[in-house]
Formats: C-alpha cells, sequence, structure tokens
DNA sequence: GATAATGGTTGGCATTGCGAACATGTCGTC
DNA sequence: GACGACATGTTCGCAATGCCAACCATTATC
C-alpha cells in the first residue's frame, strides 16, 4: 500500500525534475516543451499530421499552430503525401536536425551529474524497472504502443 | 556505453507517461497541470507567493493569476501574513483539500496497472533508485537555496 | 527620514490548446 | 460516372499559461 504511494511518489518527482530540465533547455532556445517534443519525435521519421497529434495527445489543431511557427523558423517542412492528397506530411529540415541534435547534447549533459551517481549495474536496473513499469500500455494509441524516439 | 543514453531515454519516456496521466486527470476536472501541482503542494502546508513561484519555477506575475482563478473557483484562498504586511499566504480551502484528496486516488489508481508491474522488492529497488538519480542536485532544479540565477 | 530593496499585482504580449465550422480529398455505393 | 459518407487539415474564436516591464505597498538600510 504505501510502497505504492512512494512509487508513485517517486515516479510523479522524478518526472517534474525532468520536465523542469526539459522546460529550461527548451526556454533557453525559443522552444516550448511541445515543440521540443516534436523535434525529438521527427529526429528520425516523417510524420502525417493527425498522427503526431495522436501522438503527442494534441487536438489536429492544436498542431497546425505548432507546425506553422515551427515553419516559419525553418525547423520543420510540409510535404504533400504521394499516396494520399489530404495528408500533409511533417518532417526536419537539416536546420531542425542539427539544433535537435545539439539539444540532446545539452540535455544529457544536463543530467549527467544526476545519472552519474549511478554505477553501470544500477543503471541497467534503472531501465529495466522503469520499462516493466511504463511498458504497458498506455491509455490509447493504436499506432505504435508510444515508444518514439522519445527525444534523447 | 550508450549506457547512458538507455537511462535518459527511460526517464523521459516515463516522464511524458506520467506527465499525460497527470494531464488527463487534471483535463477532466478542469484543471491544468500547474494548478493540479499547486493543489498538490499546498496539500500539506501554506505558502507566500513568491516561495511558490520559486518551487515552480513560474514567474511571480503568473502565479497572481493562478491563484486569482484557483480562488475565484473556491480551491484556495489567500491570507494576510501576520508577520509581513507585504507577504500573501496561499493556503487551501476545505474544498480544495477534498478535491486533492479525490485526485490523488485518481492518479494512483490511474497508475496502479504500472505499477502493479512490480513486485514489493522491485517497488523498492525502484524508488531507492530514483532517489539516488534525482537526490543531486538538480543541473536545473526550481529554487534551490542559494546557487543559480533565476532561469526562469 | 530619504533611499533602496522586497513582495504582489496589473497590463500587454505571444503561445498553447480546445472546439466548431469549413474546405478539400478519398472512397463506397448506386 | 455521380452521389453522399468519411477522413484530413486549416481557420477562427475562446480561455488559460507564462513572460516582461511598470507599478503600488511595505519593509530594511543608511
Amino acid at each position: 500500500m504505501t510502497s505504492d504511494a512512494l512509487v508513485d511518489d517517486a515516479l510523479v518527482r522524478s518526472a517534474f525534475r525532468v520536465m523542469a530540465v526539459l522546460t529550461r533547455i527548451g526556454a533557453e532556445n525559443d522552444l516550448s516543451l511541445t515543440q521540443l517534443r516534436v523535434l525529438g519525435i521527427l529526429r528520425d521519421r516523417r510524420a502525417r499530421m493527425t498522427e503526431l497529434a495522436a501522438f503527442l495527445g494534441l487536438d489536429k489543431s492544436t498542431l497546425s499552430g505548432l507546425v506553422d511557427r515551427a515553419e516559419r523558423r525553418g525547423l520543420l517542412a510540409r510535404g504533400k503525401n504521394p499516396g494520399d492528397g489530404r495528408v500533409v506530411d511533417v518532417f526536419m529540415t537539416p536546420a531542425g536536425l542539427e539544433l535537435a541534435e545539439r539539444l540532446q547534447g545539452e540535455f544529457r549533459r544536463a543530467l549527467a551529474p544526476a545519472t552519474g551517481q549511478l554505477d553501470p549495474g544500477q543503471r541497467d536496473q534503472l531501465v529495466h524497472l522503469l520499462e516493466l513499469v511504463m511498458g504497458t500500455d498506455p491509455p490509447a494509441g493504436p499506432a505504435r504502443g508510444g515508444a518514439g524516439p522519445p527525444l534523447s
């Protein structure tokens, strides 16, 4: 019982901590958390708007604006989908890729003092446990069980 | 050597997962993530505005509006600080406390299928590892004692 | 007591995110 | 082939988040 509560607590705390780091790095580069996430997701794939929206848990209309702004900054680009005329594909520009790469480095460096507290064995353990916990299917998501290249 | 990357990855993934659950529960109750967090923080203490802002990593002015809305909904209340006339203390109303209690229950229930994947021993281990990782000074934690500029 | 420093609020601004309404494209049925 | 159902994105209007700069009130410092 209380063991449950402790785990929840630890997960929430670490989540907020991670988010704080991501938010800070984003802010330093004029990117919101969501934009950061988009950059992370598109780093190794091209996606259609709806797909992306579902993945992020956002409305299609929200994504329109999001992509608009990122496109205006030259980080993303829209392209037609050859197979379906309705679909709009989104993908990274070279500038976007470069930025994503740089931010990932910053993120790892920012987290290094924390993760450095663990020895390799503990690191594996932590990864294993988190995968166990998070391995169950997310609330929703027909497409790809939620695993994406989580921005780092 | 990619062991580091794996940990970062797992942490980010679990962070987004936890946030998604919190966001959903908040949305179902017309509360933003930040409001949820405020409710969580004030559950067992009373705090002044600046203190709260620093803890959340937000600007004072952001908090004004946040507390305004929560106060209008009867969840929080403002009070004078006896020791310092400039200070505004914020604390939960009974309604706020009740809501916070309920949401915590919802959250635990939502996470149960995930945490239930672990046996008690693994649970302890996960808590321990997370505390190790997060126990160190965060590279960018909000409101850490002396060090560091406002960093937003 | 004058001047600084601290604590909160206000107003202006861009962004986020939702829902509803809309335009366009695809597909199934006749 | 033409029609209507459906799917995909965009646009518009709205409230909320969050920042900054400017401001008022109170406290500290000299």
